[in-house]
DNA sequence: TATGAATGAGGGTTCATTCAT
DNA sequence: TATGAATGAACCCTCATTCAT
C-alpha cells in the first residue's frame, strides 16, 4: 500500500497520489488523517499478533516458536506498511486511538516476554531478565526499517532468517 | 539542551520556549531549522564517537571494550538530546548536512563491527556475521528512546548497565 | 420539508439525510443548492402572500385585517421552513433568483405598509410613518426564529396570537 | 473595523484583506476564527450593555430611559460591526464562548424587560407582557441591519431617532 | 543580542457537484 | 429514480522564516 517510511510525515496529497486517487476522495474512505494512520497501525499490528497466536498452538519448544514469531514479525515489518508504521510517532494518533493500539502492542510484547520466560524456565535460554531481553530483541527488529532497503544486497527473507537466528541464539546459553 | 524526544517534530516556537528565548532570537544562533537539527546530530554523534575512540586505546579485551562503548552510547541516548536525534528522520537534514553526519554514523557503526569481528577472531564471541550482529546490537539500543521514560522504574544508568551486559552476553558463546 | 433553521448553512449531504434520500439523488430534484434554496424561499413567501391577498377581500377594518395577516405570517415563520429561510442570507441566491424573490418580498412589505397607511387614514392607527412602522413590525416578527423554540413554554400559536395583538396594539392610538 | 454583514460568512483571507494585513498575521492576534468572532461579539455587546448601565443611573422616567438605550443600541447596530455580529449565527461560536456571550445578551435583554416592567408599573406604558414586548422591540431593532444601507435615504441617526420614538410610542397607552 | 510583528507556502479538511452504473 | 464513488475548489490553520527596531 504505502511501502514508505514515516507514514505520518506523508502529505494526504501524497498518500492519495500513491494510491492513485484524489486527496478529496481519500476523505471518502477515512474520516481524517488520524483515522487513516490508526487503521494502518491496526492492520499492521494484527499481522504480528496473528503470528504470535499461531505460535501458541504449536507443539514445538519455546526457542523454535520464538524464532518463528520473530521471523514473521520481521517479514511483516519489511514487506508491508508496517515499517512505516513502526517508525511513526504514536503522538500522531488521537488519544482515543492510541489507547487501543497500545493495548495491542502490549499484548504482543507480553507474548514475546512470555516465550522468553518459558524458554528460561525450560533451560533452553540463559538466565535473562525477560523484560529487558524482550525490549532488546524487539528493538533490534523494529529498527530494521531504518537501514533496510528492498534494493539492498540482502533480501527481506534472508534478513528475517538471519536475524531470527541471531536473536534466538543471543538468548541461548 | 533540549532533553526531549523528536526534535524535528518540535516547532521553532516551541524549541525557543524550552530554551527560554524568543523565536526570533533563535535565528541569531541557528541559520534555520535544518542547521539546528544538524548541530544537534553532530553534538550527539560526537559523544558516541569519543566513547569509541577511547575504547580503542584501552588494553582490555574486545568484549570488555564493546561493553563500555555500548554503555556510554546508551547513556548518551537516554541522558541527552541523543534520543530525540536518533529517532529523527534523516530526511529533515539538508543533503549537504546529511552526508557528513552519515559519514560519522558509519564510522561509529564500523567501529562497532570491528569490535565484534575482533571478538569473534579472539574467540571471545561466537561465530556471527559482524554486519548483522552490529545492526541488531545498535538497533536494540537505538530503539530505547521509544520506550524509555525518565520517570520509569529503571534509571538510565541501570538500563545502560543491564542492556550492555545483555548485548555483550548475546555475542558470547 | 426541512423544518430546521439556517437552510443555507446545511450541507447538501445533511439536507439529503433529513429528507431520507441520498445526496446524489438530491441533484435529480434540484439543479444545485441555489436552486433548492430558491424554491424554499419561493414556497415560503407564497404562504405569506396568500395571507395578504385573502385579507384584501375581507370586509373587516384594517386593524383586524393586519392582525390576521401578521398572525398567519408568524405561524408560517414558526411552523415551517419559513424561519430557516428568513434567516438565510440572500447572498446565497444567484442574482437571477434573488430578483424575483425580492420582488415578492417587496410586494408583501408593500401590502403591509398599505394596511398600515389605511389604518392611519381611517383613524384606527396613530399617525406613524408607514415605512418605518412596517419595518419595525416585520422586523419584530422576522426575528422570532432567533429565539423561538418549539420546546419552549409558549406554543407557536400562542406567540402568533400575542405578537399580532401586541403589534397591532402598538399602532393603535 | 469590519462594517459588513455576516462576519462568520467572511473568509479569514477576506477579513485580513479588509484589515490590510495578511491572513497569516491575523492568526498572530486571534487564535482562530471562533476567537475572532467571539471578541467581536464581546466588544459589541459591551456597547449596548454600557448604554443600559448608564441609563440605570439616570433620574428620568422609564420611557425616557428606554428611549435612550434603544437609540444607542440602534446606533451601535448601524454604526459598527455590531450589525454583522447580530446577524451572525451563534453556532459559529464554540460552546465555551457561546455561554458567556449569551449571558451578556441575556443581561441586556433582562435590562430592557425591567425598563418595560417599570414603565408599566408607573403607568407610563400600557399593560403589556414585558417578555413578549421586549422580544418585539429588540427584534425590530436587531433586524435593522437586514434592510439598512449607509447609502440609503435615511441616516443612521435619523433611523435611531425615529425607531426609538416609534417603539417607545408603541408601549405608551 | 533580543524582540514582536509580519509573511507566504503548504497541509488538513469540507463541500458542492458530477458521473458511471 | 437512485446510488456510491470521485473530483476540485476553497477554506482554516500552522509554521519556518524575515525584518524593523
Amino acid at each position: 500500500m504505502l511501502r514508505e517510511r514515516g507514514v505520518a510525515s506523508l502529505t494526504m496529497q501524497e498518500i492519495a497520489r500513491r494510491l492513485g486517487i484524489t486527496k478529496g476522495n481519500l476523505y471518502y474512505y477515512f474520516r481524517d488523517k488520524q483515522d487513516l494512520l490508526y487503521k494502518c497501525h491496526l492492520a499492521c499490528m494484527k499481522l504480528s499478533l496473528r503470528a504470535l497466536k499461531e505460535s501458541q498452538s504449536s507443539p514445538k519448544g519455546p526457542a523454535e516458536r520464538l524464532r518463528e514469531v520473530l521471523r514473521r514479525h520481521i517479514r511483516a515489518i519489511t514487506d508491508e506498511v508496517y515499517g512505516a508504521v513502526m517508525l511513526t510517532d504514536l503522538e500522531s494518533l488521537a488519544p482515543a486511538q492510541r489507547r487501543p493500539y497500545i493495548a495491542m502492542r502490549d499484548r504482543f510484547e507480553r507474548g514475546i516476554r512470555a516465550l522468553i520466560r518459558e524458554g528460561v524456565e525450560r533451560g533452553e535460554f540463559r538466565e535473562v531478565d525477560a523484560r529487558l531481553a524482550g525490549f532488546a530483541v524487539l528493538g533490534a527488529i523494529n529498527w530494521i526499517p531504518k537501514w533496510y532497503s528492498p534494493n539492498g544486497p540482502l533480501s527481506a527473507a534472508a534478513i528475517a532468517e538471519a536475524f531470527a537466528d541471531f536473536l534466538v541464539g543471543a538468548l541461548e546459553p
